[in-house]
DNA sequence: AGAACATATCGCCTAAAACGAATATATGCG
DNA sequence: CGCATATATTCGTTTTAGGCGATATGTTCT
C-alpha cells in the first residue's frame, strides 16, 4: 500500500513519448476532461487513457473524478530537482511549433464547441484553482 | 548519411535510465576516458560503452579519439530547449546523494590512482577546453 | 434495475531495450 | 608482423513499451 517514492527513470521515460509530451502540453495550467484530449489528439480512448495513466504513475499529472468525466492536471513533483526539470520542459513545448497548434485546437474547440460533436455536455478545461475557463492565448 | 535532426522522443529516453544519468553525472564539466567510467561504476566495459553510445546518439555527448583511448563530454544539444532541460537535469543530480558519491570515488581514483590497477595509463579527466585535471569538489 | 456514457484495463501482438558473453575494430608496442 | 590494450559491436535472450480491439468499471438517467 505504501506511496512508491520518487523515481527518476520513470519520471523521464514518462517524457520520452510524443503522445504524451503532447498530453502535457494541452493539460498545460487547467484541470481538462479527458475528453477533450481524445478530441484533440485525435487519437483512439484507450490510447489516451494508457498515456495518462503512464504519468500518473510517473507522478507528472493528477486526476479528479467529478460525476462521470475525469480532470487531469499537472502534479508537481514533490522532488525539487524532478520540478525544475519539468517546469523547463513545459517551457520548452510551449515554444514549438506543433504544441502551439495542439493548443490552438484546444482553444478553437473550447470556444466553439458546436464544432467538436464529442463534447456536447463535457465540462470545459479550467485554470487549476480559479473560476474562469480555457484559456485562449494559444 | 545526413545527420539526424533532434529528436526530442530518444533525448528524454536516454534520460531515462539510471546509469546513463550515472554516467552523465560523471562526466560533468570535463572531458573523461571511458576506462574511468567503468572502473567507478564497476559494471561491464560493453555495458558502458552501449550506455555511451545510446546517449551520443541522442545528442547529449560527444567522443574524441586519442590514442587508444575514447575522451567523453557532455553535448550540449543544439536544441535550446534541450539545453536547457539538461543543464537542469546535471544540476539535479550534483544535489543527489548517490550521485555525489560516484563524483567521490571519481575523485578519489584521480587522486590516489594506485588504488586503481586498471587505470595505470589512463589519461586523467580533465575540464572541457582547459589543462587541469579530475575536479576536485566532489 | 437497465441503458447510456466516460474512462480504465486486459489480451494479444510486434518492436525496442537491456544484459551477458563473445567477438570485432582500432591503436600502440616490440 | 603478432600481441596487448581500449573500446565498440553483435548475438541470443528476457523484459518492457506501445498499439489495437474488446471488455470491464464507475456514474448518471430513467
Amino acid at each position: 500500500m505504501a506511496k512508491k517514492e520518487f523515481n527518476v527513470e520513470r519520471f523521464f521515460q514518462a517524457l520520452g513519448d510524443n503522445t504524451r509530451l503532447r498530453l502535457l502540453n494541452l493539460v498545460g495550467e487547467q484541470e481538462i476532461c479527458v475528453c477533450y484530449l481524445v478530441e484533440i489528439l485525435g487519437q483512439s480512448q484507450p490510447k489516451i487513457s494508457r498515456h495518462l495513466a503512464y504519468l500518473r504513475r510517473a507522478g507528472i499529472v493528477a486526476a479528479r473524478r467529478e460525476g462521470k468525466w475525469m480532470h487531469y492536471r499537472i502534479a508537481m513533483p514533490p522532488d525539487i530537482g524532478a520540478a525544475q526539470v519539468l517546469r523547463q520542459t513545459l517551457a520548452w513545448m510551449r515554444e514549438d511549433r506543433k504544441m502551439q497548434a495542439d493548443r490552438a485546437r484546444l482553444s478553437k474547440a473550447c470556444s466553439s464547441p458546436k464544432k467538436f460533436a464529442a463534447l456536447k455536455g463535457a465540462p470545459a478545461p479550467m485554470p487549476v484553482g480559479s473560476s474562469g475557463g480555457c484559456e485562449a492565448r494559444a
